[in-house]
RNA sequence: GGGGGGGUUCCCGAGUGGUCAAAGGGGGCAGACUGUAAAUCUGUUGGCUGACGCCUUCGAAGGUUCGAAUCCUUCCCCCCCCA
């Protein structure tokens, strides 16, 4: 398949004009393709990763990747993917949450050729007046045509007149920049339209938009920093594998799809050997890997699955455990298990203890009061599979 | 401005004087099973205590009562209808 087919196919949900974008690129122009990314958390996922993946694949064509960083629009804040309002941030929370994004988004793009813009910019000193312009562009009626309003409308859940603003925010945003294409989730359709429209008011040519599926989480929902369900772009090695290898085995082709580089030949070969009963478990190895190997480096991934396999298959013992100094004398298992942090309070660590969640040096205890004494020799304390703690007095390295 | 309906534990959502730390579902955590941290099934899901039990929680603040998430007062917030 060629570049520009793959470009204009894969993950894609709708290119709107299609026709038109495709001419542009066979002309071979070079085109300024807006991102738009609000700084909604400090931790740019895999769902962010799809736009950011396909502008990658523009920016070896070589196009112009702009990324908008919405340090106006994510104090605002976007209700697109959400069936409830979301709230306004304050400066200072949208500043910390960006601060690492470019490092973050430097795993993906060329950052050499890349333009940064934000739109506190242009948003920032705008007059009531522009706004009022902005908003003549729209009915009320087009507002809620748009599905999640509507929704909400019907369920009597409010709708703030912020979030209809939110919209002229992001479409003035593509006349700021000039954009000739757009990319986003499906959720930004709308927000993507109203570009459009805004661009063709300030008489500049109508910005292509191309939207992508959902990633969806392990819980099932949209992965969404809201919610909690994230695989984040900077998490490290072991922890994004095991995310991954959380994931639904429904989701494996999905995410070889949009979340990965991977050749859509070896995607396709993959389906069938899914078809023919390989084991699921398997393919998502080879997806942890993949995505492991992408946002750090194969090396990091390799080591990544041999460890999880060690301990999740092979049910041994990490190589490097935690150790946790506690003061020497006596103290309860209870006790212990919260003041070596692998309990969140005594009472949930009593939970565990009884629902035999516990090990100490390889036995499962389950009685609570168990007297323990933290001396030189390390105690070996583990809660699941996932938690474990080497508990010592004082450092047993000398 | 007038009338009506609401705000419950991480989320959704029951509960209308004691049997409520509060049904049910979701999510989380743990267990079983498993060539996955998948699926499925089971348990658990405010804090403190070895335990009896105690403390904090049902928008906020007061009050009634032996006793309140449940009744009263004031306040804050949301939704709908009418104007």
């Amino acid at each position: 398949m060629n570049p520009i087919d793959e470009l204009l196919t894969r993950g894609v949900t709708q290119a709107i004009d299609r026709s038109h974008i495709e001419r542009r690129l066979r002309e071979g122009a070079r085109l300024r393709i807006k991102l738009g990314i609000d700084p909604t958390g400090p931790l740019l996922h895999l769902g962010r990763a799809v736009p950011l993946l396909k502008l990658r694949a523009f920016q070896d064509l070589g196009h112009l990747p702009v990324i908008v960083i919405g340090d106006f629009t994510g104090r605002i804040g976007d209700a697109s993917d959400k069936d409830a309002e979301r709230r306004m941030l304050g400066r200072d929370e949208v500043e910390a949450n960006m601060a690492g994004y470019l490092g973050q988004i430097g795993r993906i793009l060329d950052m050499e050729r890349v333009e940064i813009a934000y739109n506190s910019d242009w948003l920032g000193p705008m007059t009531f007046e522009e706004v009022a312009h902005l908003a003549n562009l729209f009915s009320v009626a087009e507002m809620l045509d748009r599905e999640n309003f509507f929704k909400r409308y019907k369920e009597g859940k409010r709708i703030s007149l912020r979030e209809f603003l939110y919209p002229l925010m992001q479409g003035y945003d593509s006349v700021a920049v000039r954009a000739d294409v757009e990319l986003g989730g499906n959720d930004q359709l709308f927000n993507l339209l109203a570009g459009r429209s805004i661009q063709r008011a300030h008489a500049q040519e109508p910005q292509d938009i191309m939207t992508f599926g959902m990633l969806e989480g392990s819980d099932g929902r949209k992965m969404s920093t809201t919610y909690g369900n994230i695989i984040a772009i900077a998490d490290p090695p072991d922890e994004q594998f095991g995310k991954v290898m959380r994931l639904k085995d429904e989701l494996i082709l999905a995410y070889f799809e949009l979340t990965t580089r991977a050749p859509r030949q070896r995607i396709e070969d993959l389906r069938q050997s899914l078809r023919g009963g390989l084991n699921p478990m398997e393919a998502k190895l080879l997806l942890a890997e993949e995505i492991v190997g992408l946002y750090h480096c194969p090396e990091d991934a390799r080591a990544a699955r041999e460890r999880f396999l060690q301990v999740f298959r092979q049910r041994e013992l990490p190589d490097e455990i935690p150790e946790v100094i506690l003061p020497e004398g006596p103290i309860t298992l209870q006790a212990l298990l919260a003041e070596a942090g692998l309990a969140p309070s005594r009472s949930e660590a009593g939970r565990l203890i009884r629902g035999g969640g516990v090990r100490l040096n390889g036995q499962v205890v389950t009685d609570v009061s168990l007297g323990i004494t933290v001396g030189p020799t390390p105690l070996l304390l583990q809660v699941g599979r996932r938690r474990v703690a080497r508990i010592v007095s004082r450092p047993a390295r000398r």
